[in-house]
Parts: C-alpha cells; structure tokens; sequence
DNA sequence: GTAGCGCAGTAGAGCGCTCTCCCTGTGATC
DNA sequence: GATCACAGGGAGAGCGCTCTACTGCGCTAC
C-alpha cells in the first residue's frame, strides 16, 4: 500500500491512471453515478481502496458550490448558555444526529464577544457552509434578519423576535404553561406566582404569557418576579416572591433550573414542597428527576427540537420549501413536587 | 451597493476589474502582505467593500493545502457525554475562545454510532480540517493511533491508554486526588472510601491512584466502589459502600455528578453531611456549589484544559514543536460538605 | 447496408484562489 | 547619461474536482 506516494496524498488523476480510466469514471464511481458499468466500477474501487483515496472537499465544494456543512450558531454569551443548563447540549446531541445521518458536517459558531457579529457574517457570507441554524436567540439580535437577507438557508430555534421571516422550531410554550398552571388549580392551589426568563426572549415571554392566559377569569391573582434562567436567579427571585405574598401555595418556574433555585430557597424558608408550596418546573432536563422532591415539569422534547432544526436547514439547502414555523407540543410531567 | 452583482458573489476578478489592478494584488491587499503602496491597498480596500468581497474559503483551501478550521471529536456515546455534566461545556468554551482568536472554526464531530470511527478517519483524512482535537477517549479507543498514523496534528484531552505518542494535556489527577484524602484525614476521617470512574478512562484510573497513594502508610483501609460518572451510579455506588461499611465517615467521589448522587443517597440513608460523612468532589462544576451541603471538591481548570487544547493543536498544525504532554495543577476547595 | 439511437467512456474547461516568476519604473551610483 | 538594484505590480499556471460537451461503439430498424 502506497498510501503516500511521491507528492502527498492521491488524487483522481492517480486513481484514474492506475484504473485505467479517465477522471471523469473515478469521479461517476465516487459519486455513485449509475451510468458505469460494473467491471469498470469494480476497477475503479479497487483502485480507490488501494491508493486510500478520499476526495478533496475543497475541490470539490469549489465546483459544486456546496460545503455539505452547516453551522450553528450560538449567539448568547458562552458562558451563560454553558453552564450546566443541558438545553444546548441536548439540542445539539438531535442536530449532530440529523446532520451525521445526512453526511453533513456541523460547525460550531460561538458568538462569545460583540465583534462576533461581524465574523459570523463574514464566515456565511464566504458560504463556508449550506446553511445556519440559529440557537436561543435575544430580542435585539440582529443575526436572523442580517443573515436571511444574505440569502442563505437559515432556521431559528425559537420564533424570531421583530419581523425577520426566518423559519422556525418552536414548542408551545403558552400551552405547556397552561397545562401546568391548570394542573395547580385542580389541585386547589389559589396564590400561584410564577418566575419568568428574561423578558427579551421569545422563550421568557410566552411562557409568562401562558401563565397569564391560564390566570384569566379564574379570579386569581397573578404574582411575578423575573428571572433569566440560570439557578441562581431563580433562587433570588423566589426569596422576593416569598417577601411579596408570604402566603403564596404554587409558583410555575419557566425553567427547570431555576426551579432547583427556587426549591433551595423554598427550604430555606422553611416551606415544605409540595405540602406548602408547590412547584412547576419548564424543560424536564435531567436535573428535574434529581431536585428534592422530584420536579413537575413542562417537557420539551429539545433533542427533537435539534433534529427538526437540522431537517429544516437541509431541506432549505436543497431547494425545498419548509413550513414558515413548526411548533412541537409540551407535555407536562407530574412527579412529586405538585 | 451591486452586492448581487450578475452571476452571483464577487470574486477576485471582480474586485481587480473595478479596482483597476490585477488579481494578484487584491490577494496580496486580502492577505496583507506588506508590499503594496498605500494608495493601491486604499483602492483595493474601497473596491472590496463595495462589492462586499469575501474571498472564497474552498478555492483559498484549494491552493493553501490549509482549511483553518479545526476538528473536536468527542467519541463517547452523546448521550452521556451531554447529560447535564458540565465538563465537556466548559472545555468546549475554552476551545471556542481560543480558536475564535486564532480565526480558525470548530467543526465537531459527534461519534455516537460504532460506525463514526471510520467517518471521522474519512473526514480527518479528507484534510477538511487543519487539526484534531480528541475529547474524552475510553480506554480501548483505536482512534489517536489511527489518526496520528495519519499525519494529522492531533492532541488529546487526557494520558490516551495504549502505546500512542498522541501529545496530550492533562491535570494532575492524584496529586489532586491526594490532597482531597489528606484533607480528609486531616480533618479526623479514618474510614475513607471512594467512589471511582470507570476502569477503561484514565480520569477513572489515575483519581483511583491518587485515593490508593494518599492511603499508603496511614494504615487506613481502602473501600471502592465503581461509578460510571453519573449522577445515578453515585447515588448506587455510595449505597453499596454503606451497605459494606455502614460505619464509614468519609469519601471521595471521582466527579461532582456522582458526588451529587452520593449526597442523596447519605441523605436517604439518614447519615448528615459532614456530621457523619464527609464527601469530597472532583472537578468543581457548577453544580458543586449548589449541592446540600455546598460539596468540598478537587477543582481542575477545565475551560484551561480546552484553551490548551486549541494552542497546542493550532501549533501543531503550524509546524511548530509541542510538549508530548502539558499537566495542569488542581486546587482542592473546601466547602461545607466536608 | 446504413441511418438512428442510446449508452459507456473521454476530453477539457473552469470553479476562485495563491504564488512564482517576470516585467517595469524609480532612484542611487559611477 | 548609462548601469544597476530593488520594489511594486502583473501574467499565468495550477490546486483537485465536477460536468458539459463529445466520441465511439454496438444494437435495432428500415
């Protein structure tokens, strides 16, 4: 085995000529073309498997026009979306999947800094990728717009805030909130507060939307206090809802993480979970089955939420339409602390 | 603005045409190379902008040999990779940030499926990437023999198993381990035992090591039981050692995950931390200060590691020499657990 | 027998870039 | 004023691939 013969690495033209053939055949062979006859392909892949040859993507992709890659890009700070939070892991485990079983590649977009604005646009537009998958987007993030006007395929994970009319995977949170909060009233639950992500993204805001709608004409009050989805916060902010209405008997937290906040803080008070206070979660991550007790929760199905996203990102590569916004259903998950 | 102009994206030429100079010189003003004259390089600049140049990474890969991209394989099942283990996070952030300063793009490559091995040799063979970096391996992993046959650069995160000279960076797990066990004995303990990774990952091994040198001498008895480094082989594991030794009063888990599962099963057990028990840690993820009791742990620098990682692979790549292997320290940190 | 046709295979252009060679113009030197 | 050195810029080859012609050949049909 000559793996590496004089000058590096084989190319086509080496292949062709120890098959036999021309470029052209290796190529139709490589490329799984049906017009070669099976001698000739029978050749030509001994030839392949011989040299060890592997196509030059850039070659390739410079003729093509295509990179078979895609990107995700993750816009939030590095350091908040990487915390423990298993969303974006999760996530990314059902894009991987989808794009390894369609042989394309992912490239990871880490917008950590304010100039990275400029260098995820710089990198699409040089079309170093088909398509961009957009993950956990803020309010004022200009990227969908910047990036749909640019022509490439593009999906976003959440509806887009402002009017860009860039496709989108979403779940119904406004439902799943509704679910939960409808399950606390029946269980006779009367002064439910909620503690909501941040007001500037889609996810914060439909999910404190949901919370209201399921509070109207029930009589009860609503009680808020805002949080923006790390543990911390969450805990921060059920110390001061407990201030506000110290009778509180429920809270819906909009994400499972802060909910692990808020039961640390609950216990601190001295409140017992659910005798006392019950408590909904958002997301069913695996923190939800390890708090204490069990967290009730609002499942998201997120690995499939990756995988509709890479779908819809190749779909739009190859020139098929998609559906402007797929919504994916919630589920609510009763453990014990409901 | 003719950012569309006919037939597509700008290219060399087109820039050149309206420019009024040669092809040759707008790649030398793209690539700043310092033998153009002001004026010309203005003129070029002018004409790039307007046309919203940006060069075309394949034909520049094409000519180049190089892709300034660089490839994280992570070849453990994803499913465990990504639970809520902020490990492989927080390195992904420090590979991130360093690669972003380096302008070179992450590619990752997700080996879930048996048959991954051979796509990443493929891909890695296929020059698409400039380097690799090896996340994670298990023991009887073939692929950083595999790929450093290929002649790829490539650094591994942990020792590889084997006989593959793979340069690698690590931390300094039993010196750390060490300290954790000294720590304890220190504080009284005499009944210390351990919960470890599995048997086939260096990390498993060498905090395994470090419990049985720390041990050494003091005429203290050993007590294992192995996890999987997670949360739910903690909580198991630490009830099997009550079970052997209902009378210890310490031990040392190989990751916070697991130690977090341990705590709950002291605390289902009826034993107070660290009244009864102490428990210390490894690793010092986020979740470590949020356990009840907040959890005493071996901190190792992770997103260093993943800085580490980039550097040596993007000097790797450059031709330049690297150390065969780069030890980080770790740092015990004494919270309440212990 | 020859025109017609389809199929397997070849030839060669060209994707957009870099980089080596070479040419030209300027200024210094004698 | 002729010669030389040198720096800035241009011409053009070629990276490895795909894909559109086009060629040659065997078959059928008239």
């Amino acid at each position: 085995m000559r793996d590496l013969q004089a000058g590096g690495r084989p190319t086509l033209e080496t292949v062709a000529r120890l098959a036999g053939v021309s470029r052209a055949t290796v190529s139709r062979v490589v490329n799984g073309s049906p017009s070669v006859t099976p001698e000739v392909r029978d050749v030509v892949v001994r030839a392949v498997q011989q040299l060890g040859y592997v196509p030059n993507p850039a070659a390739r992709s410079l003729v093509t026009q295509r990179t078979d890659s895609v990107a995700l890009v993750v816009p939030e700070p590095a350091t908040r979306v990487f915390s423990d939070d298993a969303f974006f892991s999760s996530m990314l485990r059902g894009v991987g999947e989808e794009l390894e079983a369609a042989d394309k590649q992912l490239v990871l977009l880490l917008a950590s800094t304010p100039s990275s604005h400029d260098r995820i646009m710089r990198y699409v537009h040089g079309r170093t990728v088909d398509g961009v998958i957009l993950a956990s987007l803020h309010g004022a993030d200009p990227l969908p717009l910047d990036l749909a006007r640019s022509g490439i395929p593009v999906v976003a994970s959440g509806r887009p805030l402002g009017r860009s009319a860039v496709p989108y995977i979403d779940v119904d949170h406004a439902g799943g909130v509704r679910a939960a909060v409808e399950h606390l009233i029946a269980r006779g639950r009367r002064r439910i507060a909620t503690i909501t992500g941040p007001a500037d993204m889609v996810a914060g805001i439909e999910r404190l939307t949901g919370y209201q709608e399921a509070l109207e004409g029930t009589g009860l009050r609503s009680l808020v206090a805002v949080g923006d989805f790390t543990r911390e916060s969450g805990r921060a902010a059920m110390e001061r809802l407990l201030e506000d209405d110290p009778g509180l008997d429920a809270v819906f937290v909009a994400s499972d993480l802060m909910a692990d906040g808020a039961l640390r803080a609950l216990r601190q008070a001295g409140r017992r979970v659910p005798d006392d206070v019950a408590v909904v979660g958002f997301d069913d991550v695996e923190i939800a089955r390890y708090t204490e007790p069990p967290l009730t929760t609002v499942r998201q199905p997120i690995t499939e939420i990756g995988r509709q996203l890479a779908r819809q990102v190749l779909r739009l590569a190859a020139g098929e339409p998609v559906e402007p916004a797929l919504i994916l259903p919630t589920e609510l998950v009763v453990r014990e602390s409901s």
